[in-house]
DNA sequence: TCGGTAAGCTGACGGCATGACAGGACAAGT
DNA sequence: ACTTGTCCTGTCATGCCGTCAGCTTACCGA
């Protein structure tokens, strides 16, 4: 599937040059974490890396590339966010569960790469298709589940049909990821936490079921 | 309260000078527009400007200085999206009107001044005060009057005493903040602007009032 | 053991953006 | 016309970008 790992100027890199890439991504990395992503130069990374820039170039075209590097791997792994709807429930206490369970999931991936996050962001909006392509590949995960039960319940005639499945969902999860990229502003504002996460919860029970919890 | 506009080095500008730095704003503005953040340059925007680099650094320190000055400028028209809420009832039809009008003025705005939102956005997310004061000023221009319409509700025994007013508030502005920006990846991906709307509007109108509308 | 070959790295370079300065152009009042 | 203060730009040192040729290192088969 990922094929060989291949230098830009086309040979095939072997374990040492798997290495030094591998550092060049988490030297980026740690950059993007610490500085604003304008001010991040391949020059600095390099340093970091312990190597020259002429090596950064080698692996990758650009910062940009290399970005979009992490962020592929990111999204990866984010497809494991499937998990936290799909095959759950929606009805009584257990529905509840479900949301509150979606809510720290999503908060917590979200936290875990928010560096990295808020670099696709900006790309998406800024219309990089390979940006966006990243950001539905993560969100698509939870969005389609979400989807997939808002018109289980609606054929069980337990949501308005006039209820768009899909603009719900996604309303939901972009909530979700806009919430979670500005964690440290609620706080800064004085919101806690603790208050925010079952808000949080409780919009998406109200979204998708269109009830109030049975807590 | 604006006091007078100085140029980088302490002088007073004139009148031909403030139409200089005008220029400059205008033609940044537009950049930002055409091109990812990250690659706009300073020689660029002064070039566009028919003007010199030098000119541009007589009257901002840098890139981000600028952007600055026109987010400044942006926020406080912005504060006129207070009127979408402040006042209005959310009761039976009115308050579903009160929803969809609010949706319909944020987004609104929001796409009128996309390419410098979403670098206050990033400059938010990355932790630098001043954009996260700018983003606030637009942003609590709706919540504070959002958040008084829970109190509000709340006092009347409509709404559960247990939820956060301010969390509530905070997260249904980020929502519509983060859908906005994200209009044209919505309708990429097959959700239609005639379908996103109704259903902002009704989230909205769950989240204030915790009941389905009444349309 | 010993080349041979391909991978891996870097010094060096032209090109361009940055940011500072000093000096010239210009408008307005006297 | 002269003075004054505003306004703009030519120029320069500095530093990053992105590329190339060429050197070093590791692996492999004879």
């Amino acid at each position: 599937m990922t094929g060989q790992v291949r230098t830009v100027d086309g040979r095939v890199a072997g374990r040492r040059g798997q290495a030094t890439r591998q550092k060049l991504l988490d030297c980026l990395s740690e950059m993007l974490s610490s500085s604003p992503y304008r001010d991040v130069k391949v020059i600095d990374v390099a340093r970091k890396a312990g190597t020259s820039p002429a090596t950064f170039y080698q692996y990758f075209p650009d910062v940009e590339g290399a970005v979009l590097e992490i962020a592929e791997e990111m999204a990866s792994e984010g497809a494991r966010l499937t998990a936290l709807v799909e095959g759950r429930s929606w009805i009584g206490k257990s529905g509840w569960q479900t949301a509150e369970e979606l809510v720290e999931g999503f908060l917590d991936f979200w936290r875990a790469n928010d560096a990295i996050l808020r670099v696709v962001d900006l790309g998406a909006a800024e219309g990089d298709k390979r940006f966006y392509k990243i950001r539905m590949k993560i969100l698509n995960s939870v969005t389609n589940s979400l989807t997939e039960s808002v018109k289980e319940l609606q054929s069980k005639g337990k949501v308005d049909k006039d209820v768009s499945a899909a603009a719900m969902a996604g309303s939901l999860v972009a909530m979700l990821a806009a919430v979670s990229s500005h964690q440290k502003g609620f706080q800064t504002w004085g919101v806690k936490q603790a208050e925010l996460k079952p808000n949080l919860a409780l919009l998406v029970h109200l979204g998708i079921t269109g009830k109030k919890p049975t807590k």
